[in-house]
DNA sequence: AAAAGAATCAACCGCTAGGCG
DNA sequence: TCGCCTAGCGGTTGATTCTTT
C-alpha cells in the first residue's frame, strides 16, 4: 500500500461543472497553449493533455452539440470514404464538430450501419500513417477555428439531449439509411476505375488542395 | 419494478511530428 | 545534430444511460 507521493496527484474521470468553469476562464484569459501548466497555474488537479482535451472538445466556443444533421452525416460518410479514419480531417469539414465526436458518431451510428457487415474500422484504413504524414497541412485549418459564429449550444443542454436521444436516433438512422444510396461500393482507396457518385457538386468545396492531391493519385498507395 | 444486456460517449493512453535550445 | 518538450492524432477503455426481458 505504498502511494506514490512524489507525483502530484492527478486527477481523471468526468470532468465537473466548476472544474470546466476553471478552464475555460483560465484559457479565455491566458489563451490556448501551454497545456503542461494549466493545471498548476489554473489549480486544476488534471494533466495537461486533460486540459487540451477538454477545451477542444467541449468548452470551446462554438462548439456543436446534439445530434448531427443529414448534411453532416453524409459529409462524415463521404469524407471518410475518402479519407479513411482521418477524424481530425473531417472534423474539420463539419464546423463545430470535434474528432472526438466525429470518430463516436462514426463507430457507433454510420460504422454499424455499412452495407453487408462491411466495417470501415481502423482495420480498413490502408496506412495510418498518412494521418500523421498530412497533419501539418491538416493543421492550416483546425476543427474550431473556421467555424461561423452562432452555434454555440448550452453544455447544460445535455440531460435534455441524451432524453431524447432514442428518438433523435431513430429518425436519424432512417434518414442515413436513405443516405446509404450515394454510399460508394468500391474500395476505401480509389483506383482509376472508382466511381464516385455525389449528389452535390458543392461538396468539392470543402476539400482542401491536399486532399485533392492525394486523391489523384499522387500520395503514393493512391 | 428490477435486472441484464446493449448502446453511447467522454476521457484516457500511447505514439508521432515539429519546435526549440 | 541531438535530445527534450509540447501538441495533436487515432485507438481504446470505462462509466453512464437506455432498452429489453
Amino acid at each position: 500500500m505504498e502511494s506514490k507521493e512524489a507525483k502530484p496527484k492527478v486527477k481523471k474521470g468526468l470532468w465537473k461543472p466548476d472544474e470546466d468553469l476553471v478552464l475555460k476562464t483560465y484559457v479565455e484569459t491566458h489563451g490556448e497553449g501551454n497545456w503542461s501548466t494549466v493545471s498548476k497555474k489554473s489549480g486544476l488537479m488534471r494533466g495537461g493533455k486533460s486540459c487540451r482535451l477538454r477545451w477542444k472538445n467541449y468548452l470551446r466556443p462554438n462548439i456543436k452539440r446534439g445530434g448531427m444533421s443529414q448534411e453532416e452525416e453524409d459529409m462524415i460518410i463521404r469524407m471518410h470514404k475518402l479519407l479513411g479514419n482521418r477524424w481530425s480531417l473531417i472534423a474539420g469539414r463539419l464546423p463545430g464538430r470535434t474528432d472526438n465526436e466525429v470518430k463516436n458518431y462514426w463507430n457507433t451510428h454510420l460504422n454499424k450501419r455499412l452495407p453487408s457487415g462491411k466495417r470501415m474500422s481502423a482495420d480498413s484504413t490502408p496506412d495510418q500513417n498518412k494521418s500523421k504524414r498530412l497533419r501539418s497541412l491538416g493543421d492550416s485549418q483546425p476543427a474550431g477555428n473556421t467555424i461561423p459564429a452562432g452555434s454555440t449550444e448550452e453544455l447544460e443542454g445535455k440531460s435534455q439531449e441524451k432524453g431524447e436521444r432514442s428518438a433523435v436516433n431513430d429518425v436519424r438512422t432512417q434518414q442515413a439509411a436513405q443516405s446509404m444510396n450515394y454510399y460508394i461500393e468500391s474500395p476505401m482507396v480509389p483506383d482509376n476505375n472508382a466511381t464516385f457518385i455525389f449528389d452535390d457538386e458543392p461538396f468539392l468545396a470543402y476539400w482542401d488542395s491536399f486532399v485533392l492531391f492525394e486523391s489523384i493519385g499522387c500520395g503514393g498507395d493512391w
